[in-house]
DNA sequence: TGTACATCAGTGAACGCGCGTTCACTGATGTAC
DNA sequence: TGTACATCAGTGAACGCGCGTTCACTGATGTAC
């Protein structure tokens, strides 16, 4: 346990990879800083070694989850049928913590600072882009609309699985929901009926 | 101010219609006991001749806050249409204290207790079904696919276009959503192309 | 290479504040006579 | 109808606890000579 830059800096991305797990399992007030600190195996006064004050670490933490795609990584490179059937799941579900921060953290960030709603926003803008891409959809202002719609079902579906405690209706609504999101990104939908 | 039986299953009444709608805005943290009465006219000591404890509030606003079909009894007796367009509105988006209860406590109630959780599993259900019944679709699979589609949707648009900053995207979100959800409830769609 | 010293990550006790809860008290309600 | 009394909703000060923050201190790092 030395005290040497690198250390410092390891401390620092692991006091901020357990804030973006925790904030997401608990929410924002979910945990305290002497819990935060005791899990990353130092006591609470080393913590404002590495941030300002509570506020900080909460803005600081909120950007590190939206950065940390690690448990994401696999989606971009898979198929647009795959990464859905993979972000619409019991397995992200049950995995609050290394989940979604999009869904974890909507309700949490619409009551947050303006910094940190544009990080939030810039992310959400830009998997909106992807999904448009991905679409077989010809015309423009519909893969808009499909993207809308596709983006909107993903978090509603997660957020109402987990919310839900019937695992019955909890598994319907994923399942159903992503039925039709992959229906959406096989058939081409341009005219209107 | 009396002190009569009727005064005092109004102030009851008072006190939960307060926490159901700062519960919704603030979330559960986000609001004390003291500023809780105080906004009800009263002074903290009063409120445990009302409820044991603040946890019992919580459980029991949970319970009114999805009861309180009040600003929604509209959307019942409104078409599925005229529903979804009310829904999926900016106007909503905008009523956080006054919007729906499943959207704004989403989060909060998957760390609640099983009671909660169950009085809530019940109304998305009842949803579901009430949905289900409106869609054109005539296989039975296909409508609780398409009933969970719209459910998710409905709850992730108005949970994304609160989170985002951007007022241009919000609004795409919401007008995206919403018309992918309303060729839902218009278009027959009961064979896999 | 070795020694003296400055730096600073981390320690853990202490402080102050806010919040949930308690409690002795008040005074209006409503019942008994 | 009027009076005495019990009940109990509401008061507001006080208590205790948890949490964010501070601070004097420690000891390893790493630099200067």
């Amino acid at each position: 346990m030395g005290h040497s830059q690198a250390d410092k800096i390891a401390t620092h991305q692991r006091i901020l990879d357990i804030a973006a797990k925790r904030f997401r399992e608990h929410g924002i007030d979910g945990i305290s800083i002497a819990d935060l600190m005791k899990e990353a195996g130092l006591t609470v006064g080393g913590f404002y070694k590495h941030f300002a004050s509570r506020e900080e670490l909460v803005a600081a933490a909120f950007q590190h989850a939206l950065e940390d795609i690690a448990s994401w990584e696999g989606t971009i490179t898979m198929s647009p049928r795959q990464a859905m059937r993979t972000y619409i799941s019991e397995a992200h579900r049950d995995a609050v913590a290394n989940g979604c921060p999009i869904a974890a953290l909507a309700n949490d960030v619409s009551r947050s600072t303006d910094e940190t709603r544009e990080i939030y926003t810039n992310r959400v803008r830009r998997i909106m882009e992807q999904i448009s891409k991905a679409l077989p959809t010809e015309d423009s202002a519909s893969k808009r609309s499909e993207a809308a719609l596709i983006v909107s079902a993903c978090i509603g579906a997660i957020t109402l699985s987990r919310a839900i405690s019937d695992p019955k209706l909890s598994k319907q609504v994923l399942d159903g929901t992503l039925a039709k999101v992959l229906d959406l990104l096989t058939t081409k939908r341009n005219r209107k009926p």
